[in-house]
DNA sequence: TTTAAATAATACATTACGGTATCATTTAAT
DNA sequence: ATTAAATGATACCGTAATGTATTATTTAAA
């Protein structure tokens, strides 16, 4: 019950990259400011530019910039896009198909837990994480060290 | 953002176990009834018997029972038990420490997801889901059919 | 005491994920 | 044209999760 390592990377760089929406990240800055892997990072990064949300620019001065407005891209699209299978809406239990028609008892209890996550998970989008999210935070940094 | 199918198959295995509290399972009857491979129910019911949650007993008419009271055995307690990483108390975004004395914007409203999480699966055990679980559910297998 | 039916232990196989290495391609500057 | 600095494609490697196979041990019944 956690998000990939692959996911959590994502949510990373892009939460990063929205500091400033129009630059262009090259994955030499993002790996210097997030320490993900190198190698790594270049390939999700490559993934990533595939989706709608990030697009990359080739040769010599490229690298990433975000795709869509700020508003326009939620935590549950980065997750989505990272590939990762989000709290899906199968059976809590496991069962492939479930035939009952009145829901055993737990089934509603999830099912509103799920609900609950989806609805965090996409009305908060990277225009809010700008200004107030891990990286920007209010000029924290003038005050405090970040430990990654 | 899943269980483990490790998890998943705990949650079946205990749940159905639940119907009769009384009862010495065995391996045999349980993978019958929920077709989890056999070789690796085995190995599972073995691990999940060095838990407080299940007994094992040897020999031949042996098999497996619960060690608790079904209303002290909650769905937390099985995924604890099962070894799945419960959704952890980490930063969303995968920061290892974060110096922010003031939280970022996303912190709280997570952590609000998490308690929610953690508060309906540890409210719920298997006493409740003796009589309307996935498995019970009031003699529904004499209208229904249950599909694995 | 032997046998049968159960679990325990252990080793092995397969797959998915995370991570690394190498080479190819693109593009701006010279 | 050549070069340098960037990304793209691809193949490989290591580890953990999942699944399988084999052998050992336990215990009740005959
Ligand atoms: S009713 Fe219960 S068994 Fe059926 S899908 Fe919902 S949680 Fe699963
Ligand atoms: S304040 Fe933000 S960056 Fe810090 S631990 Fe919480 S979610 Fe992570």
């Amino acid at each position: 019950m956690n998000f990939s390592k692959t996911t959590e990377y994502a949510l990373k760089i892009l939460s990063y990259m929205a500091l400033d929406y129009n630059k262009l990240y090259s994955a030499e800055e993002i790996f210097k400011e997030l320490k993900i892997p190198y190698r790594y990072l270049r390939k999700q990064l490559t993934i990533l530019s595939k989706s709608d949300l990030i697009k990359s620019i080739q040769g010599k001065f490229g690298g990433y910039k975000l795709s869509k407005k700020l508003e326009d891209i939620s935590l549950l699209d980065i997750i989505v896009a990272s590939g990762d299978k989000q709290l899906s809406n199968n059976c809590f239990f496991g069962f492939n198909e479930c035939a009952f028609q009145e829901k055993c008892s737990f089934h509603n209890k999830w099912e509103k837990v799920r609900t609950e996550i989806n609805m965090v998970l996409s009305t908060t989008n990277l225009a809010e994480l700008k200004s107030n999210g891990p990286h920007g935070h209010a000029n924290s940094n003038l005050l405090l060290t970040k430990i990654n």
